[in-house]
DNA sequence: AATTTATTACTACATTTGTAGTATATAAAC
DNA sequence: GTTTATATACTACAAATGTAGTAATAAATT
């Protein structure tokens, strides 16, 4: 799966935000300045086309969905990253990024929790 | 930092694993059926302008190394994506993280290990 | 009914990306 | 010294991306 443009992404990270609306809602989530009307009619349009965009045709207007999941999307990404950049091995990215991004305390602890419970599920 | 593109990205990766080579050694990293020799030198030129790439003139020929730090790239990159799909909650994303991209038994308990010892790190 | 607003289709065009050929110049190998 | 491998500069062109105008239409508002 290519990787999305810096807009579709946008548009997408609106898509999922909203789960489905009108081109007005999505528009109005741009943040000033806001690319033209068209533009965002343009990027529809071809996303529909690529398959990341789907619509429910009401009357004369269309509500949009994502089709593209944003777990799909990101798994495809992360993996791919993971893939590339560190030798495939999850744990070498895991620490890579625990390491650079500066989580506080409380986060590190909080994703511990997580991580524990992930351990458990596995273990079951 | 605009997100590098699908070659540049590829580009990158060997310059970080090489720290610096002949183009002759690039080419020769990617994997078959490689890009055209001038290719790689279109990309060369087009990423020395854009300053991800430099270089040590070594008499008439070129030693190009990574302007861009992996490290560096990572950081924003994650930031980034962070900032737009997880609310700009990294122990979000690494949340999702852990659930979505199915780590091991050994890999989890690894990825504990190095997280207990940055909440060590921090509480020093 | 006339006007404004929202939507879609179609067209357009500059910029960037992907890909590589030609021409030229050395350095190395024969 | 002539061929060959390597490198660089320059040119070229198709496809994708970023951006938006125009035209047509329908729905909502005045």
């Amino acid at each position: 799966m290519k990787p999305l443009t810096k807009t579709e992404e946008e548009i997408m990270k609106y898509l999922w935000k909203l789960e489905s609306c009108y081109m007005k809602e999505l528009v109005e989530e741009f943040p000033d300045p806001k690319p033209a009307y068209t533009t965002i009619a343009t990027y529809l349009t071809r996303m529909t086309d690529k398959g990341l965009v789907g619509y429910h045709q009401r009357g004369k207007v269309r509500e949009y969905f994502p089709k593209l999941k944003k777990g799909a999307y990101f798994k495809g990404h992360f993996n791919a990253m993971i893939k590339n950049f560190f030798n495939g091995s999850a744990s070498q990215f895991a620490s890579f990024f625990t390491t650079k991004t500066d989580l506080s305390l409380n986060e590190l602890e909080e994703l511990k929790k997580i991580i524990d419970q992930q351990i458990d599920e596995k273990k079951k």
